[in-house]
DNA sequence: CTAAAAAATGACCAACGGTCACAAAGTGAC
DNA sequence: GTCACTTTGTGACCGTTGGTCATTTTTTAG
């Protein structure tokens, strides 16, 4: 059984990650400090290093959290789907969910370019977040690609196309709906995996 | 005639500039700092205020030079085109010019997310950046448009599509290729615009 | 009750973007 | 050339940041 202070020391964790959670959300990753995360979980800053080596760490395991969360939903309704067109729709109700969560996408790609500059943080990002669009793809959509074309490659266009499309939706120029990014990735996957 | 003052002054601002220039694409925008992009002009730090507001300002400065620069190097290459898929080849044509000048890319990207959170910047992008994309859809592409589809959503869609595959690019995963790019963006438009 | 171990604290550090009182240099009238 | 005035350039300084660490408070086991 766990000791009193190993409790109390994970529920501290589980307070500072939930004002953590919060805060990215409403003001962005570099716009949220952590002084402001523990006084909200109601601790001093130097707890926080506690539990953490850096604020990149922290979200890092949030960002890890979500994406699980998300993967959750999305097996679902991807696993009873039988063309490339059903995966493809099954795929984008799942990431539709991601970009109605709008605060944390715009955390999201803030971070993935945070991360673009740094080699650790990149590796760590490329094996959480793109590992789940891999897995999709090589794994749920290849056995619906009647084409020679390589899977892991409409994936990639799918994921380029989905995170091209948070950006246009981020800065709210209005343009496209979900609707018609999910319509292009369908048509463009369509045009490859589909003789 | 300027007298020598003003001349001196704007020598300033350009040594301050093109060591800003170098600084933003060899390290990024965030991780580049005022005094670095000073003294590497061979000033102090207080002058660089003198010249621009903000190190925001001065980047979206920098931005705007950069894309009439390739603004300039684009009507060339698109003026000839007789259909809408050899438009859409010129317009890739020169985003290739961007996607190689990947340093420059990237800090692209770093200040379209960190403009997301600040209104006053995220119109000045709209307007500078956006307007780019605006421009070639409504008065190049839409000519060669046979369809009832909006031009401006082929617009956005390819840059969206392009957008997104600069962050797939900035991280290095490796899997799709320039190439890879343009033909999906062409078999978008063509599927969009051409009877 | 006590001594060791773990949790929590907040003053402290270097570095940041940005400010400002001041010094140095250039200008134009006489 | 000189002198009052304007412009250019300086760097100490400010508030704030992510991160550190010696110290205090609380829990644990004997």
């Amino acid at each position: 059984m766990a000791t009193k202070q190993q409790e109390k020391s994970l529920q501290t964790r589980m307070e500072i990650m939930a004002a953590a959670r919060r805060l990215f959300g409403e003001k962005g990753f570099a716009a949220t400090t952590v002084s402001e995360i523990t006084a909200a979980a109601g601790y001093a800053k130097g707890n926080f290093y506690r539990h953490w080596q850096s604020k990149d760490e922290l979200l890092l395991e949030i960002i890890e959290q979500k994406l699980n969360t998300y993967r959750k939903k999305r097996e679902k309704s991807i696993r009873k789907a039988h063309s490339l067109e059903e995966v493809m729709h099954g795929i984008w109700d799942f990431l539709e969910t991601m970009i109605d969560d709008k605060n944390w996408s715009r955390v999201f790609l803030e971070f993935t370019i945070h991360a673009s500059r740094n080699e650790e943080l990149k590796q760590k990002l490329n094996n959480g977040m793109y590992r789940l669009s891999n897995e999709i793809f090589s794994d749920l959509v290849a056995p619906f690609v009647e084409t020679g074309y390589n899977p892991e490659k409409i994936g990639a266009m799918n994921t380029a196309l989905f995170e091209g499309f948070l950006i246009h939706s981020i800065l709210e120029t209005g343009t496209l709906t979900k609707e018609d990014a999910r319509e292009a990735a369908v048509l463009l996957a369509l045009a490859r995996g589909k003789k």
